[in-house]
DNA sequence: TCTTGATATGTAACCGGTTACACATTAAGA
DNA sequence: TCTTAATGTGTAACCGGTTACATATCAAGA
């Protein structure tokens, strides 16, 4: 890789001058600038970012740090993350904390010492005090740090009501629901949107982390004690995965006999039979928006500290009946 | 963030014993060492990466390269990648590229100024000219590049073939095939190792991508001209997904009508009705050995190029009958 | 003609580490 | 006692950019 000095010399200037032209700054004339550019197309010369980021104390890059990849909620937002970051010459680097504070704690270091610009955070630690000290732009995704650091969070509430809301309409007398874990604020709006709206119809409910394993011995317990009921909620798209593969094995119809929702609108939904109805979180939408208010923040456009949420919406594939009319 | 300099005040010695003292190199007398040690402890001194990466011209960094993340199969494989690095410690740098190969030159010249210490890819153009002149250790990951670059791959031929003489073992008798991307030589042979055992008894095959959707119309498609057939091999987990919603769909009973392996062995066929029987990648461990080549490419441990085929397995869950014995 | 501000460019300091080199000091061996 | 090698430590150059500052030229306005 060619130097700034090569380029220099081989434009018969000095390094100041082409760093003028690289960064379109100070004076330059219109004759240096050719030779310069010339020059730069010759040596086939890109800056390098390493020295660059040592005077500028930044490096167009951005920690993402998330529990782990593997859960198919994550590459959606890691990839609008990409995707955006990409777009304004950042490049992302991937952290997987299996939500253990003390790999959080060492990602955090490395990040700190390589000097990145800012953070997308997707853990859940509110009491964390790894963040507290930090003096780094960054920004809660699909969780709730603290007060004081941006969230991008979707409407669980409102979706959790959705969820009631459809179920019955669809003529569902007997409500039951599987929770997501309980440490998970974002996910707890779910079920508290859903148990406000389900009401007395609510006939049984479980709580899972949300790995297939544990999704499916939730499911059949679930089925052990508290059927028959007629319309189930999942706090998540896995959940509801899990919750038909129980129903199939037991003979039950879906949706004639059992209609089911889960709620992300992850591919995985597209994938199962029937198809599942679902609540939308906008995935790619909230991954993009956190990385916009990024970066924002890095270029200092605004520093108020502010908390977005984003609409959720239902996609009917095939674990609900039409709705009559 | 304290620096050396900071430190080596603090410690009344000079940077050079501070750096010493971190680097374990040289002679540094136990004084100086305790002194200096308690300095960095005193400070809370981390050395700053950028600093260090410009004068060793390394950064510890490493390049990822893949098509999609959003693919169900490659979180599995950007985790192990990632928890290797990290346990070496180094970071990665995600970079999706959708197979643009423009997109692939940008990322190329972002992660060579940004000087990562090597590259992982798992892409397809084995006549990409991108990577022909980068003087970088990498190694190619389920994808083939070219002769001279590593290569970590599964063993399609012998799961193609594996999955044929179950499928005849657990009595099919008339058997088709949906095919991935043809210009995936790794996906290839996958077929060429089914189509060989299947023989004669092979009476419908197409092709599809490995999105759901090409994948659903794949199956439709076979099912209206080529059924009846009693036994199928999907190229990968989300085709066979779609294969057996589709015959849900037409009230195929699956496995007693039909049988269905597909390949891969990602979360999603345990999470199908029925889980999928498969041919299982190793794919973590796809992950880990190549992250660990890569790592000794890096360290100049051995520098003949290689490729490593990993050995494939048959996992039975419920879309094939059980064996007679 | 003289002053002044805009334009143009180079030199060198700086960012925060690493390490070559010079220079002590000390202990062991002759 | 004199060499010599091992030990210990500091100074400064270096990595490859950016930019403050000094300097020079030139045209416009007084």
């Amino acid at each position: 890789m060619a130097t700034i000095k090569q380029v220099a010399k081989h434009a018969n200037v000095s390094v100041a001058t082409v760093s003028r032209v690289m960064n379109k700054s100070g004076y330059v004339s219109e004759e240096a600038k050719e030779a310069v550019e010339q020059a730069i197309a010759e040596l086939n010369y890109a800056p390098n970012r390493v020295a660059r980021s040592l005077y500028k104390k930044s490096s167009n890059l951005i920690g993402l740090i998330m529990p782990d990849i593997t859960n198919p909620f994550f590459p959606q937002l890691a990839r609008a993350i990409e995707d955006v970051a990409n777009q304004h010459g950042y490049q992302v680097v991937l952290c997987n904390t299996d939500e253990q504070l003390e790999k959080e704690q060492t990602y955090l270091v490395a990040l700190q010492t390589m000097h990145v610009d800012g953070l997308i955070i997707t853990t859940n630690h509110s009491h964390n005090p790894n963040y507290e000290t930090l003096d780094l732009p960054m920004v809660a995704l699909d969780r709730i740090v603290k007060a004081g650091i941006d969230a991008v969070v979707s409407d669980g509430y409102e979706g959790g009501k959705l969820a009631a809301d459809t179920l019955l309409k669809r003529g569902a007398t007997r409500l039951a629901h599987i929770a997501g874990p309980d440490h998970l604020k974002t996910v707890k709006r779910r079920t508290e949107g859903f148990v406000e709206v389900a009401g007395d119809k609510l006939v049984g409910m479980t709580e899972s982390t949300f790995t297939f394993k544990d999704a499916l011995k939730a499911s059949q317990q679930l089925f052990d004690h508290a059927w028959p009921f007629d319309g189930i909620f999942a706090a998540n798209d896995v959940i509801a995965a899990a919750v038909l593969q129980e129903a199939v094995r037991r003979h039950i119809r879906v949706p004639e006999e059992l209609q089911v929702i889960g709620y992300d609108g992850i591919e995985l939904g597209e994938m199962t039979s029937p198809p599942l109805t679902t609540i939308v979180q906008p995935i790619y939408e909230m991954g993009r928006v956190a990385t916009e208010r990024l970066l924002d923040l890095i270029e200092k456009k605004d520093t108020r500290p502010k908390e977005m949420l984003l609409p959720v919406t239902l996609l009917e594939r095939q674990t609900t009946k039409r709705e009559e009319r």
